[in-house]
DNA sequence: AAAACGAATGGTAGCGCTATCATGACAGCG
DNA sequence: CGCTGTCATGATAGCGCTACCATTCGTTTT
């Protein structure tokens, strides 16, 4: 760009202006022969302007390749579009699965995703809270019911939909998920009918996965009226195979009598159906297994696993359209919808 | 608000505007007594103004929590640290690991990911990129070097980093990714090396991932130069265990005599693995069985799986770190980079 | 001592879009 | 014929922030 020569005299100074080269909206109004509100209308409500003046304004974004600002649009109206998604992590599946779910349906619906993830960190939530507070996000999904302080007094004061995702109870705003007391006490129960009484439960990091040692409460609370022990054993890695193999490990260590164990979820139970399965340990019956999820690996190894299934995907999906519902002002008859769990026997207990 | 008294005759009408009761910049310069773009210069180029004012700065916006309108921000700037990421598929996890690298490096440099998905549609990521140029996106990333005409133009005048991951090859731009031809040969050279001569190759939906045609196309090769034939066996279902099952017994039915199963990922391998299992089938002895990728669930099934492990995360984080690099004004020595792999012997073959 | 320089700060003018209000044209109605 | 109502369109004024340039003041250079 050749600047234009710096007139001496001048007063007024004409400021050098920075400018993208990008096609603007009056650029687009001007060679459509209409004002740039006309066009902004043209593009975003359709059923406002006149045919002529639509078909002049699409026929002019085509020729001159026009490319909405959206940045602009948000500013001026708002409105951004966005939604904020927050994870505890990406290594889950489960999560990833959630995700899914929601984008699926946003997408279809014309909103992006603004995806975080706090490595089960409260302090990172709040971080990413503010940040995506600051693009002016349509709506913000996060997982779980538990925030800081800071982050809570944030979102309180905030006016557009929460949706808290994967866990039921009292939230902020809207809530889809899934009672996990009740799944801890619904596998406990089978395992008992089932005849075992030599019970261990085994999670990974439940501190970060507090909706883990939600279960183990459930599970604890049956064994408990029954009289029984529920001893629990605490792995100090992520739930994976490999965590499942070493945890299989400890509990025939420390408790030599346990005929089944209980996990938090199936990738650990995998993980020890796996490993009992390389040391010529006989499931069930040499100790039985059960795990929290119904990932498709579970079907697929010898027995196949007992345990309960999530909807993830359901829930996602159900979480956007109720956000979706929200955003489209239409009234909310439920703030709280449980989606629910299976449970899934298999012949690994 | 209280709107001012309409003074009748002002020619001015003194127009009604909205306002959302967000705490703005200003407010925090008053607060502060400095003036908005000192405000400004404190939070975002904190060296350039003295210790008091930056200080007094810091005190207003914890007082008065000011979030900053990033929406704002970004129109002024025309920089948003928004990163674009475009993968056709969450459910396959390679690509979520690989998000996993971008994010954990990203995150950390205070870059957003805007997250897109193409469910394997080059028409679908022809919209998502022209919405993402449209948030004036900071860099863009893409998994695969393929893109229809539309996206193809639009990219090429867009003056912002794009990163295509995944594969390697001639690129727009940055490019981190591994050579799957090469990958595809290594597997067939090491079945030939077991002394297997019968071996079929089983993907899914081919057109869609077609970086494990790619891999086929390396197969084939190798087996050609031996005089080998290479048959191919398309599933069209997306890789999954249940998919590896069916495509077994595909291949037991179509081609008895084969000896080795070369499958395109280890979703399919697996399944194919546990599958064997349950029908009692020997493997290696009956059908040896290959994948590819390396994911953990390979090395816990007995015999454990020979694949090419491919590093995934790691691909992630080196594109990261690239764009980083590239967006912080640094010279960019290089514009592709081979992350490589490797071949993981196991007992399946 | 004059000139030159750098550091800290501020005034101004937009970034590209849309909300708000205003206008003009035309139809319906008593 | 004036009044009101609807429709299509436009002029104007920001949304909240930062780039650009100008100014001030204290320090260094010649």
């Amino acid at each position: 760009m050749s600047k234009d020569s710096p007139n001496a005299a001048s007063p007024s100074p004409a400021r050098q202006r920075r400018s993208s080269d990008q096609v603007t909206l009056s650029q687009v109004a001007q060679a459509a022969g209409v004002s740039p509100i006309t066009a902004s209308r043209a593009l975003n409500n359709p059923d406002k302007v006149s045919d002529s003046a639509r078909l002049s304004v699409l026929q002019a974004v085509e020729k001159l390749g026009y490319v909405p600002n959206l940045v602009a649009g948000s500013l001026a109206s708002s409105r951004s579009r966005l939604i904020a998604v927050i994870v505890p992590s990406l290594i889950n599946s489960v999560f990833v699965e959630v995700i899914k779910g929601l984008q699926e349906t946003l997408e279809a619906e014309g909103y992006q995703i603004l995806l975080g993830n706090t490595d089960y960190d409260l302090d990172r939530e709040y971080q990413l809270v503010r940040t995506f507070l600051g693009w002016s996000c349509s709506a913000l999904v996060t997982a779980g019911l538990r925030h800081n302080k800071a982050c809570h007094t944030l979102l309180a004061n905030w006016d557009h939909p929460i949706m808290e995702v994967m866990e039921l109870g009292k939230g902020m705003d809207l809530n889809v998920g899934l009672d996990h007391v009740a799944a801890g006490r619904c596998m406990a129960d089978h395992l008992l009918d089932k005849g075992y009484r030599h019970i261990v439960y085994v999670g990974a990091r439940l501190s970060q996965d507090y909706r883990a040692s939600m279960r183990y409460e459930g599970h604890k609370a049956v064994l408990k009226e029954k009289g029984i022990d529920a001893p629990l054993l605490e792995l100090d890695t992520l739930g994976s195979l490999q965590a499942g193999a070493e945890g299989l490990a400890q509990v025939l260590a420390q408790y030599p009598h346990t005929q089944a164990i209980h996990f938090a979820n199936d990738d650990l139970a995998a993980g020890a159906l796996l490993a009992a399965q390389r040391q010529g340990l006989n499931v069930p019956g040499d100790i039985a297994i059960a795990g929290f999820n119904g990932l498709p690996l579970g079907q697929h190894v010898t027995p196949q696993l007992t345990t309960i299934l999530s909807p993830r995907e359901e829930m996602g999906r159900l979480a956007a359209k109720e956000l979706i519902r929200r955003l489209s002002g239409k009234n909310v008859y439920r703030r709280q919808h449980d989606v629910g769990f299976t449970l899934q026997t298999g012949g690994s207990t």
